[in-house]
DNA sequence: GCTGAAAGAGGTGATAG
DNA sequence: CTATCACCTCTTTCAGC
């Protein structure tokens, strides 16, 4: 993990399609070299993935909302995680310090979406308490993978 | 935007370097079908870059933290969307409903990294006040792009 | 809008330096 | 690491349905 290795990452992560020789023109490498820094990148997991950022409204997930969520005392907090890791709703999910345990992102297709979620992290006694903000509009966001059997 | 087309979505955001001929196998289409796709898919910005997800920790942004924004009354919310935008350490930066006004996360390499961040920000008059909340485990979370100019 | 084939670009893995 | 080569898979294009 040297500087170059930074660098190619980002010149990935701007466009993961450019080719090993326009890769290695801007970093100063041959095609080789940068081919073989690839392989290792991901093979060592510092790239997880190539991947692609879709238009989540042209999906169909337009409403993107984040949820703070209080667990009960005696919650069986690895089913939660179970389940919320498999949430076809959720696009993130963290374990985060402050009043709420768990800070969640989720995209729908409506308001009635978020309602939909609620109730069934509340009907299966996944949640005690929660707190929603809706979000309005966007200065910065990561990348949106879809992710399979989206509701 | 038919069933197909979401599907090649998904298969590119589990893997964007899979043959057209492999994804067309999977959707029941020629390579030359799913190339036509991918590149309305494109033009049309449903799918907006082809990417990397990468190991934000690997790249020495091993914390993530949720910082709440309230700004002052008279703010510059224009400037503060501005600098937001362009600010390496922000992975996301969403205007929310409820008590605050924006939702940030950022990825910073240690906690002082935070403080220096929330330092900028209020030095520079962008904000009134803020909560933070540091993430302390993930269930899920989005792919992390790397950006240029990262401090 | 799709298929199938043909042409071309580019990734891959070897070599030697 | 560079440079070059041969190989070969994959992308891209185009005629035709």
């Amino acid at each position: 993990m040297d500087e170059i290795d930074r660098q190619i990452v980002m010149c990935l992560g701007d466009d993961a399609r450019r080719s090993l020789a326009d890769i290695g023109g801007e970093v100063g490498l041959s095609t080789s070299a940068v081919n073989e820094r690839i392989r290792r990148l991901t093979a060592s997991g510092v790239i997880r993935r190539f991947t692609v950022d879709a238009d989540a409204e042209a999906l169909g997930l337009g409403i993107a909302a984040f949820v703070f969520v209080g667990l009960a005392a005696d919650a069986d907090e690895a089913a939660f995680r179970a389940v919320a890791a498999d949430h076809p709703a959720i696009v993130e999910c963290q374990h985060v310090t402050g009043g709420w345990n768990y800070l969640i992102k989720i995209r729908v297709g409506s308001l009635a979406g978020i309602e939909a979620f609620l109730d069934d992290f509340k009907r299966r006694r996944l949640i005690a308490r929660s707190e929603t903000m809706i979000a309005l509009s966007t200065v910065v966001e990561p990348p949106f993978r879809p992710r399979r059997e989206r509701s």
